[in-house]
DNA sequence: ATGAAAGCGCTAACAC
DNA sequence: GTGTTAGCGCTTTCAT
């Protein structure tokens, strides 16, 4: 078994007790040196160490896990990777989770809850310390096998809706109401949409049904709108606001499902010569480099996506009772309105 | 230890015993029905399905892996999650391994090689069944311990170079040199480069080494350049060009390490009423959206990410002698050279 | 301070 | 077709 290098280098098939017999004590004795458990013998702990390095030994932490009580393994489930959302969210969850020892294990659900549901079983399977899932809304059975794994389960991005443990995001209906609110109190009263699919985007359709609820409390309805059948993007925006003003070319403003569609739209008032705010306001969701570096800076709402990775990665490895936690957002004014 | 539930929920502490029990057959039996492997009556497929979904089991793959022979997980190392290079990269990989049964483990670097060798050993101690990395240059350590571990490893986005064992990606040398080919062929000659971090970002070092000496075959030399200390975004491209300009008014194109840095660039010239290309040229890499979509479709060269990630993981799972692979690159010629 | 031994939950021969 | 029996490599009592 013992494969051995000159160089100390890891091989890979080296086992704790090919380490202990090299030492010449035994298993026990190894690994407490090894894990820094327990007590030993500063000459114990030499030779065990010299004849790990050796032996180039990798610890095997399926065994290691197995043989103790949990695993530092914590499951990330976020709908896609194509938003950058989602690495945002990931890149704080990651650093939270290192720092900490555990190893993030990702799953990716195009949006869907079936597949949600599939991963998440997949994952349980790995039997992991903590699974943090973006949004509020799962299938009954994935709700039920998060409850019943008797592990931290983090719900982020969203707070409009009940948990099953922690909750870390924000409101998507009241950024969708203050983006209404700001262009109204704008003076903008024949206001579009452009978004992408709500069926699976659940948290967009919150958004707009929020922006919905706030123009109706202002006596005023969205006066057109046009949904593009695929995921977002900037393409997706450019043609969707040259389609929608098309078809209702006296807007006097248009909100964006997000950024990404909104920077299209951006794009599309340039190209064709369309004044903003003059002739058209612009509002999007997010807050990403791209709206902030723009000519224009992008009116938007900027969303603490790192930090609720992060805050949500801190309470996963906690324990603690169940909370709720609200980052909120913040509406920036950028020159597009 | 079972924990059973009347409508089936898992609860992650039924074990395969219990169902063996509750189904009144052996463990090894059960563990047939519930891989499909092997053979049993369908009498005995029936109630062992049904005491598995009754009581909730969920298969404990960590038990599972220690029990057999390899593991189903893929560990995946990249530098960052920010650059949208990677999660492209992250998407293509994940669609195939998740197809092909396996769980992607994703661990960043952030660009550096001493946390890249420490995530790695970090990653083999799950011993994993494969491992793909972004890049050819590791530390010795590095190299070594995945040599030894005995699994594929798969290097990705560089072909400039030779690899442990599976190389997929494309050269960014060649990428350099023909951007610079591309600037001279169009009649730049005074031209400048606004890049960030090179001695981190590798790859970024060798588009621009084989731009510089590309533009030598010609004749010419880079004319002015500004590198900012961090790592790229669109905001340091903006800056970056703003800044060269003031040093180095007359440039007539500027070449930068991405597009990322290229579209802050565009923005700026849009800002300042600098005319593109006539009063200055600019060229990118990576052939993002926003690239794509603005007024001006950027000049840029489009990478195949996604693409390297499926292509990768395909080698990971499968048998073989090392192998190259040189996914190429196409020059998109824009609207801004 | 150290070692022996009993598992962790599962798979994989090998009998029957 | 099915059950019994060894482990997989490690951690963890529990003696010593």
């Amino acid at each position: 078994m013992a494969d051995e290098l000159a160089d100390g280098t890891p091989t890979g098939t080296t086992t704790l007790t090919d380490v202990a017999r090299a030492a010449g004590v035994g298993e026990s004795t190894a690994s407490r040196v090894l894990r820094g458990h327990g007590s030993f013998s500063a000459k114990t702990r030499e030779s065990v160490l010299n004849a790990a390095r050796s032996l180039g030994y990798v610890p095997n932490r399926i065994a290691g896990t197995l043989a103790s009580t949990g695993s530092k393994l914590v499951g990330i489930v976020i709908p896609s990777l194509s938003n950058i959302v989602f690495p945002d969210m990931l890149r704080g969850a990651n650093t939270v989770l290192v720092g900490a020892g555990f190893q993030p294990v990702v799953a990716v659900t195009d949006y869907e809850q079936g597949r949600e549901e599939t991963l998440i079983e997949s994952l349980l399977s790995w039997r992991p310390a903590g699974m943090m899932v973006a949004g509020l809304e799962h299938t009954e059975r994935t709700v039920a096998m998060l409850r019943h794994a008797r592990i931290r389960v983090a719900e982020l991005l969203d707070s409009d809706g009940d948990g099953i443990d922690i909750v870390v995001g924000y409101s998507n209906r009241e950024a969708g109401g203050a983006s209404a609110r700001h262009l109204v109190s704008r003076g903008y009263r024949r206001i579009g949409y452009v978004g992408h699919d709500l069926s699976r985007d659940l948290r967009a359709a919150k958004r707009f049904a929020g922006f919905r609820s706030a123009l109706a409390e202002g006596g005023l309805e969205v006066a057109a709108e046009e949904i593009i059948p695929s995921s977002s993007s900037i393409e997706a925006g450019r043609d969707g606001l040259g389609r929608l003003l098309g078809r209702a070319p006296d807007l006097d403003a248009v909100y964006f499902s997000n950024d990404d569609m909104a920077i299209g739209g951006y794009f599309h008032c340039l190209a064709r010569g369309i004044a903003i705010p003059g002739r058209l306001a612009i509002f999007g969701y997010n807050g990403l480099d791209v709206a902030r570096a723009a000519p224009q800076p992008l009116s938007t709402i900027r969303t603490p996506r790192v930090a609720v990775g992060e805050t949500g990665a801190r309470l996963v490895c906690s324990d603690g009772p169940p909370t709720k936690i609200d980052l909120g957002f913040e509406l920036i004014e950028g020159a597009t309105t």
